[in-house]
DNA sequence: GTGTTTCCCATGATATCCCATATATATCCA
DNA sequence: TGGATATATATGGGATATCATGGGAAACAC
């Protein structure tokens, strides 16, 4: 599985495209597809970005809810049909479609967060915030990894 | 599998061909009939789209039901007596059938939304409110991908 | 024959490919 | 140790291919 680290702050040119870090880029090698998936985040206004491989993970399990269950399609409209599909270059980088620039309120630059098995998109600015306010939550919290399964989500 | 992701709208000619978005055609490549099989949605004013396999696989999940049963012959006719198949012409678009052009709405424009295994067709307009439904219902009911053997997802 | 459907090609917009250049990091040799 | 060179990465811009869409011709149906 790709395990995404690091922050890294990339410029996004004027055709919208931006390279992807060369260390996220080494974990997706082995990958079918090359390229990423991004989508909307529930929770703050930046980008998600997956593996191919783990959105067909997560289309499988999407798969065992009944088919036609209200769930199932609430859970499929909010996460594949705001997802978008986007190949690499041949120099490692992506085009960020239009509305996906406007969410994140991205402008001349973008950062690259890993956060393990997927990473997320900030505008750099407002990922200043993000971090300290992330690290404040974990230390007031005592938040921990759980042992064995689930790593570490942060909602 | 297919998986079919983002959503695209695109445009309804006069004599009601539309083109299937070019990566869910990428998705459909590899199957033996090029083309989609479309029905009313039970719940939805929309149309939902499969690849002819994934019809294969319908039916035998409707043969957990009792053959005779009042609720497998609701289901048999809802999905199987609506369904149409809709080939592709050569520069990938299908005819929608007036009837379903009627029951979806639509009038200028089609939005596929991607849904993974399947996709759906709506109004752009109509489309826009139920994304925010879907979405909200995501939240609220805190419906989540259920685990599998991967650990890792918070969305 | 008339209306409908299917096939084929033209076009403009957009995305993709490819190469040149810049920047940063690592390597080497005196 | 310092400075020059090499390697990897990031960025910029122009050429090229792909996609969505429109329209006409050919095939089909009644």
């Amino acid at each position: 599985m790709a395990l995404f680290l690091s922050t890294h702050e990339n410029k996004i040119d004027k055709k919208g495209r931006v390279s992807v870090p060369a260390s996220f880029r080494a974990e997706l090698s082995e990958e079918a597809f090359q390229g990423v998936v991004l989508l909307r985040s529930n929770t703050h206004n930046c980008l998600e970005g997956f593996a191919w491989s783990y959105m067909q993970e997560i289309g499988k399990r999407l798969d065992d809810f009944d088919l036609f269950s209200a769930e199932q399609d609430d859970l499929a409209t909010s996460i594949f049909g705001t997802a978008v599909q986007l190949s690499m270059d041949g120099d490692g980088r992506i085009v960020l479609p239009q509305d996906l620039i406007g969410f994140a309120n991205l402008s001349e630059k973008a950062s690259f967060v890993g956060m393990g098995a997927k990473f997320q998109i900030w505008s750099p600015e407002v990922f200043e915030g993000r971090r300290d306010v992330a690290r404040q939550a974990v230390q007031s919290k005592g938040l921990t990894i759980p042992k064995g399964r689930k790593g570490g989500g942060d909602e």
